[in-house]
Formats: C-alpha cells, structure tokens, sequence
DNA sequence: TAATAATAATAGTAATACTATTAAATTTGC
DNA sequence: GCAAATTTAATAGTATTACTATTATTATTA
C-alpha cells in the first residue's frame, strides 16, 4: 500500500535545470549528494568537478542537468520551500480559527521540518542548513530580475503570500500582511544564522525560541477578531 | 572654521585592510571608485583588475590595501554601518525620552542616510545600495567565525546592541530586544530589496513606508513605560 | 642628495566555470 | 534480439579570475 505522501511530487519550474533531475538515477544522484556538499563546502567552494567525483560521475554530465550552480542552487531553494509550502497546505487548511492558523504557519515555517517521505533521496537537515547559509545568494546578484521574470522563485514568493493572505484573515486592517510574512521567513532565517554564528546579538538560543519570538510578533502586532487560543 | 563632523573619522578593524586606504591618495581613490564600480557591476562581476584601471592604477597596488575583494566589502560594510552608528549616537543621545530616542533610531537606520560631509570621498547613495544589496554575502561565507573573531563585523554588532539597549530602555520586560534589533536592521535592507525586485510580495514601495511598518512593529510589540509622543 | 618607501608594469600560476568532441554504455522501439 | 536513439563518460581545451613575485619607476623624507 503506497501512502498518499509517497506520490506528491514538488513542482519546479522548468527554467531552473536543462534536463529533469527527478527523472534519472543520475538526476537524483546529483540532487541528493550537491545538498550534502554544498552543505560541507559552502557555496562559495561547491564546483561541479567537486559533485563529479562525489557521485563517481563526470563534471560535464552535471552540465546536462543544470546549467550552472547559481542555477542548481535557485533549485534546492525552490525545493525546501516547495516542501515547506506543502506542509503548510496541508496542516493549515482543515484549521478554521483564522488565529491558530497562523499560529501554525508560523509553527511550520521558523521550527524545524520533520522529513517528509516523499523524496527520500533529500536530507532534510542538510538542506535546511544551505537554505539558512545559502538561500540569500539565489537571488542577491545582478541576474535577480531576469531570473525573477522566469519564475525561479515563484514557489517562495507564493509562500510569502499565503501567510500574507492568514495575516490578513486575522486582523483585515493591518497595513503590512506581505511585509510581515516576508519578515517572519527572512528575518527566521537570520536568527537561526544569529545564533550559530554571532550569539553576542542573539537572544535565541534554541529552534523553539525563534518561534517564539516571531509568534509573540505576530500575536502583539495583529489585532486579533477572536480571543482566540494560545 | 572647521565644522565638528569634518574632523570625525569612522574607526574600522586593522585586520580589514593591509594598508589603511585612508591614509593616501590612491587609497582613497581605491575606496570612492570601488564603491561605484561594485554598484554598477554587482559584487561578483566586480573585481581589482577592473577597479585597477577605473582608477588608472594597477590591480597589484589595489592588493597592497587590500587582501581580496571580499575584505573590501567587509570595510565598506563597516564603514556604513560606523556612518548610521555615528549619527544614531549623536542625534540620539540628547533625547531623554526613551520612545522617542528608539522612534529617532528607527527611523535612522531604515530611511535613507543623508550624506555626513566627513568623506567626501564616500558616494553614500552608492554605499547604500551596495549594503541593500551585497551586504549580507559580507558574512554569508565558510570563514564567518573566523572573520567574526577578528573583529571584522563588531560595529555592525555593536549598533545592533545600541538599538537593543533603547529596546530594553522602553520595555524592560521584552525578552526578545536583540533579536528585534538585529530584525530592524536586517529585515529593512531586505524589505528594500525585495520592494525593488519581488514587488508582488511588498507592501512597502516608499523609503518612509518601510519605517512606518518597523515603527508600527516596534509601538505594538513592546510595553511602554509612559504614553510617549508620537 | 641619498635612502626609503610607495606605486606601476609585467609576467606568471593555479583554479574555476565552463564548452566541444568523441567514445562508450544504456535504453527503447519494433 | 537488434538497430537506432539517447544518455553518460572521458578527454581536452579556453577564457577568466584571483591572486603572487619581481623589478623598475617615481615620490617622499631625513
């Protein structure tokens, strides 16, 4: 018996590689070892001829698959959010308090992911950790517009506006949803970088300590309709 | 008659340069052109070669002020920041009130700097973009502890501290002033990126917009010990 | 004016980020 | 089960980058 999260397939748009890396055992390949490279080297040190030998494959074979490593890289982000996105869908939708729904969300997307199954070739944890140390590179450089246009980070970018869309179910009347949402996924990132690397300007020691900052955030910023839970 | 901010210099880490570029001609040179040409080109496309004959030097000169490029974003950083922190104390330090000294600061470090006419020399339009844009590949990088220990980013740490200090003057119950800080000061460079390329997911087209959504974040999430002006 | 320091010019190196070509292996269609 | 098509591997090569080393030239200062 399959499970239903067995067949989900995060959908990523075609600009971002030549050749579907889903649709190969070298495709995965490339997939699963990059995230755990990338994660070891950086992504300043990561080169295909690196990922070549680590998958007893050649470099120009990397090449067949994705252009370049900026582009790989836009992949894996558009991955871990997609795989966020997923589980924000599914562990929100059924919740009808506008408020605890938000909770959630805000739960999902500043505390760890537990693994989901559906790719069992993706480390989770390793890529959770290039999405903190790396993801700002995928779109700081002078190409963002263009790649922008292409839809390579529309998956983020829908992300934002969900929770955008839960802020505003919760107070109609704040002024700032997608600024906000924008905040919470950025600014979540930034505090777990924080404290791993300049704990002197860090208050958040622990996963569970950035969700609660931005939960108390968002709970004092928004003018709730309900007295609701939490 | 010499005006006080004239003789005002930003103190920046020995360990970011060879040679201090202040303290020549050339190397002042190396700082005004370096800061244009990386606006102009994006980080990545900028290097010493082109800086070199931008200036109508030689890239091995630049070398003598300079370890690498990496190192000369790290100073610049550092010069901007040293730049907010130096108008945060003095258009600070005078207003008792602590709402409105955290209200003065806020609206410091997130509208637009006015050039201080201590360095001529220094484009603080170009800087400025240059921060909004590349600033966080200063510390994004494998060596960050590294560069951290040596002291490399202590004035942008120490204005984040600044900040949390008036937090805590305001609400001393808040348990999250660091984390808000730094919040401000990263999360408005990213909200003025993201309303120059991701503007479907911005709320915030303006400069003042952006202080508007950090002000109204800062007077809702904390306590006031008095009801301030404002 | 001699000594010292700063700068410019030239050359060279190892590594990177690719591209092109061809050969070998694998898959697929019939 | 074989031919055709596709995919992958191996090799080689190129332009650029991020430097370093050396020496010559110029400017500064004692």
């Amino acid at each position: 018996m399959e499970s239903l999260l067995s067949n989900i397939r995060i959908n990523i748009s075609e600009c971002l590689y030549v050749k579907d890396p889903e649709s190969s055992k070298l495709g995965q390949r490339i997939l699963s070892n990059s995230i755990v490279l990338i994660d070891q080297l950086g992504f300043e040190e990561f080169n295909f001829k690196k990922l070549g030998q680590e998958i007893q494959s050649n470099e120009s074979s990397i090449y067949r698959y994705f252009e370049n490593k900026q582009k790989l890289l836009q992949y894996l982000s558009a991955l871990y959010w997609g795989i966020l996105e997923y589980r924000l869908v599914v562990e929100t939708t059924a919740i009808q308090n506008p408020e605890e729904r938000l909770y959630k969300a805000v739960e999902i997307v500043t505390k760890n992911p537990e693994s989901i199954s559906t790719q069992p070739h993706i480390n989770l944890n390793n890529l959770r950790n290039i999405i903190i140390a790396e993801f700002t590179k995928s779109y700081h450089q002078k190409h963002v517009d263009e790649d922008n246009s292409e839809g390579n980070f529309s998956i983020y970018k829908r992300l934002v506006l969900r929770i955008a869309e839960m802020i505003q179910l919760v107070d109609s009347g704040f002024k700032f949803p997608k600024s906000l949402a924008s905040t919470i996924l950025d600014g979540s990132l930034h505090q777990f970088f924080i404290s791993a690397h300049f704990k002197s300007i860090s208050d958040t020691a622990s996963n569970s300590e950035v969700f609660d900052f931005f939960n108390q955030m968002i709970s004092r910023l928004l003018n709730r309709m309900t007295n609701g839970s939490k």
